[in-house]
RNA sequence: GCCGCGUUCGUCUAGUUGGCCUAGGACGCAAGGUUUUCAUCCUUGAAAUCAGGGGUUCGAAUCCCCUACGCGGUACCA
């Protein structure tokens, strides 16, 4: 294959959503594959719909990721500028090209008018649509004589300019996903290329950047189907070669049907977005998987095989095994449903593989934030003893925060369960039978203490869990002895004490 | 309404040249086990008559047709 070049080409309207995140993942793995280019170019042609930051947020994003781009906005590229605002005055020259060719042509009417229109026809129950068979009917450069079009033009009235479909022909696409489609321009109406504001629209600029920027594949949404025949009539008008298209199935909200929106995130608890958003307008914040606690690979891996999938067993991989085995055969027609479920999952596995002292690094600034200094040593081993049982970053905090911080509280219903009024002096007893272990030593102490727990003929988990309790506060965590051996025998003893004294016999302090 | 796309366990999916599918894996769920705790982990299990109905064929989840349902689009939004 000829080394291709696909681009992403979000509108920075608000924060990414992963379906967007999806889209571009599949461009970057398609073109690493085949030693391609993946550019970013932000589409920021509607002015009433563009958010500040919100492109910011998408280059933060895929750096968050690990997505890196070979040209765009935000680095340059042989084809910038790469943002469609700073593009304006090249859309006019093709608008122009085809109207003189006769693939466009003015349009008059005004907001008002097509609203009426619609009104119009919908007390008929029908819809309309600006095609064919209306345009005749309505005000533009077709149904008006040359000189009242030249008139309104001088005079300065307001148009815009719109696509021209034939009459009758069926409109062949190759998508590399789906095959074969075929539409009838009969059934399409005639898009606005050019709006009043002097701005191009989407189906102009697109495929006026995508000849200019040289993209040999377009891989998008399935929400760009419906009109991929108009882009492919409009590289036709243009006389170009129109790029190879591939539309990518849907990524569905997790109940129901319908498209996974941001609204389901907060709904059900998970984030629909990368990083967290707070909306400029509404100060509304919404939270990212950077924030919730994933690791980037893990997202990636997990947004990966949504509606794709390697045909083999295997689930986890890498960003580079991604692109050795991706390939766009294997991506399946229909919508998949979220499942939050999984995405933790494969967080969880992403945390097990991922090295320690990559670890103790968030658990560090978490301890940070609750005023806590820790040495990273001390941290790596703390991550070392819990990343087992822990699927999201910030359960490091529960999950080991103990090895830092005294408990506050004991858990009442361990309490209730296991400690008595005789407690506590077992407890001091255990500390000095703890303390003759030196050097300590998990093994030696483990046999010490049950040896001694079975010649008093005590109950194991009662005792070992109120100890467990002093340590940790609850009855939860990784082996005791672990614990002990983490914390040395100076601070097991003042948390012993603690606990004897606000425990005492039985009710909390 | 019209146009387009889709339809295998609750979910993601394997299955793509029809027979090796009494439909496999993963998440989740259930039961056991390991862990003196909790979590992890291990084992086992329940779970799709392959949307439904017709064909074609010795044989269909796999090919054809119809129906149903779902989704997307139907803006001077992308």
């Amino acid at each position: 294959m000829m080394k291709p070049r696909v681009r992403f080409a979000p509108s920075p309207t608000g924060p990414l959503h992963i379906g967007g995140v999806r889209t571009a993942l599949f461009n970057y793995l398609f073109a690493k594959q085949h030693g391609g280019t993946f550019l970013l170019r932000i589409e920021d042609t509607d002015q009433h719909r563009f958010v500040a930051g919100a492109e910011d947020y998408i280059i933060e994003s895929f750096q968050w990721l690990g997505i890196a781009f070979d040209e765009g906005v935000h680095i340059g590229g042989k084809h910038a500028p790469y943002r469609q605002s700073e593009r304006k005055n090249i859309y006019r020259q093709y608008a122009d090209q085809l109207l003189s060719s006769g693939w466009a042509y003015l349009a008059f009417d005004d907001p008002e008018a097509l609203e009426a229109k619609r009104k119009e026809y919908e007390v008929q129950k029908k819809t309309f649509q600006y095609d064919v068979f209306t345009r005749l009917d309505m005000e533009n450069s077709l149904s008006l004589p040359p000189e009242e079009v030249q008139r309104r033009l001088s005079a300065g009235h307001p148009y815009v300019v719109r696509f021209k479909f034939p009459k009758d022909r069926d409109i062949e696409l190759d998508d590399l996903i789906r095959g074969k489609v075929v539409v009838n321009t009969g059934t399409l109406d005639d898009k606005v290329l050019f709006k009043s504001d002097g701005m191009p629209t989407y189906h102009l600029a697109n495929i006026v950047d995508d000849h200019l920027m040289e993209i040999t594949h377009v891989i998008r949404g399935e929400e760009w189907l419906p009109s991929a025949p108009l882009h492919v009539m409009l590289y036709e008008a243009l006389g170009w070669q129109p790029p190879q298209f591939a539309h990518l199935p849907l990524i569905l909200k997790p109940d129901g049907n319908g498209k996974l929106s941001k609204r389901d995130g907060d709904r059900l608890g998970f984030p629909v977005f990368p990083l967290q958003w707070k909306n400029p307008d509404t100060g509304e914040i919404s939270t990212g998987y950077r924030e919730k606690g994933y690791l980037p690979d893990a997202v990636i891996n997990m947004l990966a095989l949504l509606g794709w999938n390697p045909g083999t067993e295997q689930e986890l991989f890498s960003l580079d095994e991604l692109v050795n085995i991706f390939s766009l055969e294997k991506i399946s027609k229909s919508g998949s449903k979220f499942n939050p479920e999984k995405a933790k999952w494969f967080n969880h596995q992403y945390i097990i593989k991922t090295e320690d002292h990559i670890l103790s690094k968030f658990f560090g600034e978490m301890l940070q934030k609750n005023g806590v200094t820790a040495p990273e040593d001390k941290l790596i081993r703390a991550v070392a003893l819990v990343k087992e049982r822990v699927n999201l970053l910030g359960e490091f905090q529960e999950q080991a925060g103990f090895l830092f911080i005294a408990p506050r509280q004991y858990d009442e219903q361990v309490i209730k369960k296991r400690w008595d009024e005789q407690m506590p002096s077992r407890l001091e007893q255990m500390i000095a039978l703890l303390k003759t272990v030196v050097p300590f030593d998990k093994t030696v102490a483990h046999d010490k203490v049950m040896s001694w727990i079975h010649d008093h003929a005590w109950h194991t988990g009662n005792v070992m869990n109120c100890l467990r309790l002093a340590l940790v506060g609850a009855a939860k965590g990784p082996d005791i002895f672990e614990i002990i051996d983490f914390l040395g025998m100076k601070e097991v003893e003042q948390r012993v004490l603690a606990a004897n004294k606000r425990v005492g016999n039985g009710f909390p302090a």
